[in-house]
DNA sequence: ATCTCAACTGCAACCAGTTGCGACACGGGG
DNA sequence: CCCCGTGTCGCAACTGGTTGCAGTTGAGAT
């Protein structure tokens, strides 16, 4: 059961028309899937996810749009210390970069907003001339509780 | 041609040799690979360098080894912003942790040392009590001469 | 030197992500 | 409201990374 295409278009929805981008029904379904998740979601589960709203929505379509949000900044791309596989994840670019630690025994995924990140990047910019358009800091480890 | 056995074992092999961890002939040829690369090699041109000391060498090989000598804390693995594909890149580990910029344009990769990153981490592990095994900072952006 | 066996390997089948192609549909202009 | 052009789609073939298996080999013990 699809949205209704008239109300609550959605952020990334409205992103994506402000930039002249095609809407069609299946990104429709994907924007709608990633917009709503909780967080960090693979390939396979987007997928998932959006046949249930638009059953015809096909594997290379999913990477396509993956591609294209990431092109346009809309979306970051993580590892996660590939706690589980080789694929990727994803989330909704929000207004303020943030940390991912991954804990090695549990599986925990947390999340850090520092300012020091921010003067970090300050000091890239600076000191080696760098115009960051995209960063990513991630981190393996044990979380508190793993680590007694 | 494979180096002599008994010469130059290099720094890998050691620390393998130090863990108990067996040495065999294919493992000899990638870790010769590893251990003398300039940088930031991938599993394809891993494998092919590795064939050349050892034809026998298989991709399988290659990618359990990756994953033995990852596990191990004796490379890392970057995307380097995937600037070239999907794949992933391997370096071997150093004493000092550097963040990699990618500039998006011209595909040059540049490594970087700073303080302020040694004091983000420590920040980490006292604010989240995460007791960090390895860490990752990769930045995506345009280099001084393509931000011109 | 030889024996022993767990660890390792190549192989082939497998799975996840990519790409070329002809069909389709979004959305601007008439 | 319908037409049209082009951007996007599903499909199927392909590529790169993984895995189960049966044979091989490294290295410690005798
Ligand atoms: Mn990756
Ligand atoms: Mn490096
Ligand atoms: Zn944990
Ligand atoms: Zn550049």
């Amino acid at each position: 059961m699809p949205l209704p295409q008239t109300e609550m278009p959605g952020r990334l929805q409205a992103y994506c028309a402000e930039r002249g981008i095609r809407m069609t029904q299946q990104r429709r379904a994907i924007l709608g899937v990633m917009e709503t998740a909780s967080k960090h979601l693979d390939a396979a589960q987007l997928l998932r996810k959006a046949q249930k709203l638009d059953a015809s929505v096909d594997r290379s379509t999913v990477y396509r749009t993956l591609r294209l949000l990431k092109r346009q900044g809309l979306i970051d791309e993580l590892d996660l210390m590939h706690i589980h596989g080789e694929g990727h994840y994803y989330e909704r670019k929000l207004n303020r970069d943030h940390i991912h630690m991954a804990c090695l025994r549990c599986g925990k995924i947390m999340e850090f907003v520092s300012d020091i990140f921010e003067k970090l990047k300050s000091q890239v910019e600076k000191d080696c001339r760098f115009r960051i358009v995209v960063s990513r800091l991630e981190i393996g480890g044990y979380c508190a509780h793993c680590s007694k």
